[in-house]
DNA sequence: GTTGGGATGTACT
DNA sequence: GTACATCCCAACC
């Protein structure tokens, strides 16, 4: 399995997070790899997005990572779960794509420990469930994505894409209703709201 | 040092 | 439908 090059993470932020779709986000695991298809993301367009954590140019710890070069983690805590963003655009410009839901394509086992109790589709259809179902932490912050223990390979490219508003963003003004969401189509997965 | 808020998930009624 | 867990971190003393 080839791991994406920086070309790919070089993309518009809308054009990668539809790109990402259908890509293999791959989680080391001591005793065997957890895979996983993404099916839904989210762009978040930095300074110009008033849903973005970076809107107004806003540099702070928690968003500098965005600031950096394309292809990195952003991770930042919602509550009691970790979110999980893969940074996009050029140095200089806080652009990332959220990573939403994904479908578990080996490693099932490990990621079922890691959710006690949780039925199957349940288990990664939410951004909050997913960073748990892999075991990814803040510790991750700054990662790349080219590199162990977290990264990503080329997966599937034939699949009906869709596009809707974001999640979990009222309050925004218009930023709300921009169709920066992006899933693919009759997947279980894909976190169900709205 | 302290306060308050959030790109969520789960349990409960 | 509502309640709340419990964490990072920004903003302000």
């Amino acid at each position: 399995m080839k791991r994406l090059d920086l070309a790919f993470y070089e993309q518009p932020t809308l054009d990668l997070a539809r790109s990402l779709l259908g890509q293999y986000l791959v989680r080391r695991h001591p005793e065997g790899d957890i895979i996983a298809k993404i099916v839904e993301t989210e762009a978040y367009l930095g300074a110009i997005d008033r849903a973005a954590h970076s809107f107004g140019g806003r540099r702070t710890k928690r968003t500098e990572v965005m600031f950096g070069k394309p292809g990195h983690v952003y991770t930042y805590q919602m509550h009691t779960h970790t979110l999980l963003n893969v940074v996009s655009g050029p140095v200089g410009t806080p652009e990332a794509v959220l990573i939403r839901a994904v479908e578990p394509i080996q490693g099932h086992e490990w990621v079922a420990a890691n959710r006690p109790g949780v039925k199957r589709y349940d288990q990664t259809n939410g951004p909050g469930k997913l960073t748990k179902a892999l075991g990814i932490t803040m510790d991750l912050y700054g990662h790349s994505f080219q590199q162990d223990p977290l990264y990503i390979v080329e997966g599937e490219t034939e699949m009906v894409i869709e596009a809707g508003p974001r999640i979990g963003i009222p309050n925004t003004g218009e930023a709300r209703d921009y169709p920066y969401r992006f899933f693919e189509r009759d997947n279980p997965y894909v976190s169900k709201f709205r």
